[in-house]
DNA sequence: TCAATAGTTCAATATATATTGAACTATTGA
DNA sequence: TCAATAGTTCAATATATATTGAACTATTGA
């Protein structure tokens, strides 16, 4: 069984999150897995399966979510608790942001 | 005389934010003008005048920071109360993590 | 008026990044 | 055992980014 690399929840660096989350692509990614576990054909958004494992990896290796693997698929959440602990407040700043602007998308339709 | 553009509160984006913050000289750019008012020559950055005009820039236009023109220099600021209330709570978080690194850092030597 | 000061702009450049499609790996279930 | 499923890895590529140093702009103060 292959392991996947993910840093320890000391190990996360400010600069290396910020980096990942600077990338509408991730951005996106991170929005649409904020309340519950997704595998990666579930994730919504329209490209290419190697193109989103590519940001799925720079993801996780930033600290930014968990990959599970079972059986042929993988299942990615956002790591929460382990960000809430090392930079408090500030993912759930970004996921209030990110929720806002998506009602204000809504509403404009 | 001269006027620096500059996104109004509403206009400044998420994603750009993140963006900008995601690199390290910008993210000690910021760090470094957590507190106060800094000329472009003061905020301490081993980095060619012309280097530090371009991550400026960067950050001004994604209204992480405003720009004051005072005869010849420049004053740059964090534009923390604006930030603040297009994502509340964001920067703070930012700051208190950055600040604690500095701590640490410190504490090492 | 003019030199000094502070910073910007520009073209050139090296490097990093996101995307693509093909080939690949690992697992399941018949 | 083997085809189907789910996702990864790889090389190629186009584009974006950070850096450099020279030329430039704007302002001050003598």
């Amino acid at each position: 069984m292959k392991t996947l690399y993910h840093p320890k929840t000391e190990d996360i660096e400010l600069a290396n999150v910020l980096y990942a989350l600077g990338d509408q692509t991730r951005l996106q990614i991170v929005k649409n897995m904020a309340n519950r576990e997704l595998s990666c054909s579930e994730v919504g958004l329209d490209k290419l399966k190697s193109t989103l494992s590519y940001h799925y990896k720079m993801l996780r290796e930033a600290g930014i979510i968990r990959t599970r693997i079972e059986g042929t698929q993988r299942f990615m959440s956002l790591r929460r608790d382990d960000l809430n602990s090392r930079f408090p407040g500030f993912m759930d700043t970004i996921l209030v942001s990110l929720t806002k602007t998506e009602e204000l998308v809504t509403s404009e339709k």
